[in-house]
RNA sequence: GCCGAUAUAGCUCAGCUGGCUAGAGCAGCUGAUUUGUAAUCAGCAGGUCGUGGGUUCGAGUCCCUCUAUCGGCUCCA
């Protein structure tokens, strides 16, 4: 017998060798029905591995992340072998459970996948699943595992040549083998729903220096309605996607003859755009910053100084030639180096720092093509900038400050579901990086204690720190699900050195300053896509481009509306007249599909009483008031959201 | 940059296997209508089918180049 540690903390015997199936039937019989994946020991195994030893048990279903992923798992086994079988060519590489399905990483040699082929593998997946073959784990030498791949798949050699004789393990269902460490359902019949997704290049090992392997992605599901939920749910979020919202709203636009990743800012996307900077620049001055600007080019030695050239110079618009044979000018990629010769300008003293310089700086930068992504990755785009210098003892404060506004930005705007990422350097990588291991430690030290006392819930990345130092990124994902670095915070003991900044201390010595680079947004323009997404364009009341749309029911009230917009424009709350001959019924829809908070429809009651009849965005109606209490409605709301940054 | 796909009017889209002067809805313009909570009616105008080349008696449709866009990979100071 056997003792089993169940997650409710209770104990029960059952046989050696029974399985997790047979201890979920001892639970109840719908439970052993819908178990496909169980973890012993906090190590993932079948929901049918004997269990020989006592431990503690979790049993897991499709309604558990872990079953889910045991679920897609399997059906990349099940696309693996739809794949043998329709290329019998195909070498298989890889095929792991993601967060929405599953891939897996195919060598189809001369051949290619595209989404004429979907079909007809759905269907060949489907036919293997209804075949409800079991999914079976076996133990196997190294030696066997070897021979078993040696002239077919090089991909599998490679990848068995990196494992210990006694953790190999093959897993087979129908007539289909496979190297796997494990991790799946019962059989292929649970598998009632497939989707292949797309199909993409995936370079082996993640390197570009290696071949490019075909990367098949697919989803599935236990019944065929959560596949046309999940299909509809894709389709909802194409609609907050903020290139087609960008569009419909008017904000920002792109043109080929300007140039790829180039956004032109429209009328309403600039005011959306300076009212988030006045925003951050209120804060921002509270909090002891001040403004500078800088120029839009500057001599390619800075960029040589900074060690930006020799890391980004391919990833740079390239030099900018002048009448003089050895000048060249750089289209600023970042503002750093600039921020740095402003800190130069004179000698401080430990009784000046620290120093916060701010800028909305513009700067450009040469991304792959195949990178740039509506206006979440573009070639030109502005940087919430700042560069604070101030003494070692001063740095940790002064990052926790950074934190405190970057959290303010983001409460303020809505953004709640963010991850804070602490990004380190990778050791194994030291030439990826400039500088000491000294100060390295240093830097490193003061991001992990500042998000401990700040008690952020954070990850650590190893191998994502900035070339000169490491970073404390905020991720948001977008309505895809796919995560975008916003904020960002570094400490940088680097740059200093390069640009031998100083400050006398109270010895009457020169010192070295600590430099923090940050960008609570990240740049306005990926901030504003982000926010576009999550709010699907329906901003903060604040932000919004305009507030109240004034429907006339007819020409005939032309003045009465226009006294209205006064009124409105001198409590500071923007909105515009749709004085057209047009119906009620026409003006509302458009001011709808405008996605304006507030509309006020104005009339022959309304005149007579000197009211407004109001009614939001979305359909609920205030009925008749005054002007005077719809602004107070306006200015509550306002504050509601938009808080006050206190230091 | 790489893999796969897409590009027709300001916008959203039809246009089957190559064959009459390339269609629709919305938006625009003109006129009628003067309107009470998500599209009033009629008329007009609008496209060298992303670019350049090729195949063909004939190309929006087939092939190649380039450009841009979309989904990934790689990259992201």
């Amino acid at each position: 017998m056997i003792k089993i540690t169940l997650p409710d903390g209770s104990i029960k015997e059952f046989e050696n060798n029974s399985t997790p199936i047979d201890v979920a039937n001892s639970i109840s019989e719908g439970l052993a029905r819908n178990v496909i994946s169980a973890s012993f020991n906090k190590t993932t195994i079948e929901a049918t591995t004997p269990l020989t030893k006592d431990g503690a048990l979790v049993l897991y279903t499709w309604n558990d992340d872990n079953g889910k992923k045991a679920f897609w798992h399997s059906s990349a086994h099940i696309l693996a072998q739809a794949l043998e079988e329709l290329y019998p060519y195909v070498k298989l590489w890889v095929g792991p459970a993601i967060e929405n399905g599953f891939y897996y990483d195919v060598d189809l040699g001369e051949n290619s996948i595209s989404d004429k082929d979907f079909k007809k593998i759905e269907d060949k997946m489907l036919e293997i699943a209804r075949g409800k073959h079991d999914f079976k784990m076996r133990e196997v030498s190294k030696s066997e595992a070897l021979s078993y791949y040696k002239g077919k798949n090089d991909y599998k050699v490679d990848l068995i040549e990196g494992l210990e004789d006694g953790e190999i393990t093959f897993c087979d269902h129908s007539s289909f083998t496979d190297l796997c460490r494990g991790g799946h359902i019962p059989n292929t019949g649970i598998v009632k729903a497939v989707k292949i997704l797309s199909v993409a290049g995936a370079y082996f090992k993640g390197d570009e220096n290696n071949k490019q392997l075909t990367r098949v992605y697919g989803i599935s599901f236990p019944k065929q309605k959560q596949l046309t939920e999940y299909l509809e749910l894709l389709e909802e979020a194409k609609k907050r996607d903020h290139r087609k919202l960008g569009k419909e709203l008017e904000l920002f636009t792109f043109s080929q003859k300007v140039g790829q990743g180039l956004p032109l800012w429209l009328p309403k996307g600039t005011a959306l755009r300076s009212r988030l900077e006045d925003f951050l620049k209120q804060a921002q001055q509270k909090a002891g910053y001040e403004m500078v600007a800088t120029p839009h080019i500057g001599q390619k030695e800075l960029y040589i100084t900074s060690g930006h050239y020799a890391k980004y110079g391919e990833d740079s618009f390239q030099a900018i030639k002048t009448p003089k044979e050895d000048e060249e000018f750089l289209l600023k990629p970042m503002n750093c180096p600039h921020h740095c010769e402003i800190y130069n300008n004179r000698q401080w003293s430990y009784k000046d720092l620290p120093k916060r310089y701010a800028e909305f700086g513009t700067v450009y930068r040469y991304e792959q093509s195949g990178e740039l992504h509506g206006l979440t990755r573009v070639r030109g785009f502005t940087q919430d900038d700042a560069h604070l210098f101030c003494t070692p003892d001063q740095l940790d404060q002064e990052f926790k400050n950074v934190i405190d506004l970057v959290l303010y930005v983001f409460g303020s705007l809505g953004f709640e579901n963010f991850t804070a990422q602490v990004s380190l350097r990778d050791p194994e990588n030291p030439d990826k990086y400039i500088g000491s291991d000294e100060n390295w430690k240093k830097a490193e030290d003061a991001i992990l204690n500042a998000a401990k006392d700040k008690n952020l819930n954070y990850v650590v990345e190893t191998g994502e720190a900035a070339f000169y130092g490491p970073k404390l990124d905020f991720m948001v994902k977008d309505a895809l699900g796919r995560q975008w670095q916003l904020g960002t915070i570094q400490v940088d003991y680097n740059l200093p050195e390069r640009f031998e900044l100083t400050y006398k201390g109270a010895d009457n010595e020169l010192h070295r300053p600590v430099m923090i680079h940050r960008a609570p947004f990240g740049s306005m323009e990926r901030f504003i896509a982000i926010l576009l997404e999550h709010t699907g364009g329906n901003f903060p009341l604040w932000l919004m481009p305009d507030q109240v749309i004034i429907l006339s029911i007819s020409e005939k009230y032309e003045k009465y509306a226009e006294k209205v917009l006064n009124l409105l424009e001198n409590n500071e709350i923007r909105a515009l007249i749709d004085n057209r001959n047009e119906t009620m019924g026409k003006k509302i829809r458009e001011a709808e599909m405008n996605k304006i908070p507030f509309m006020i429809i104005v009339g022959e009651n309304e005149e007579n009483q000197n009211k407004i009849s109001v009614r939001k965005h979305g359909g609920e109606d205030l009925g008749m008031i005054s002007v005077e209490e719809f602004s107070e409605i306006i200015s509550e709301e306002i504050t509601k959201t938009k808080k006050e940054f206190n230091v």
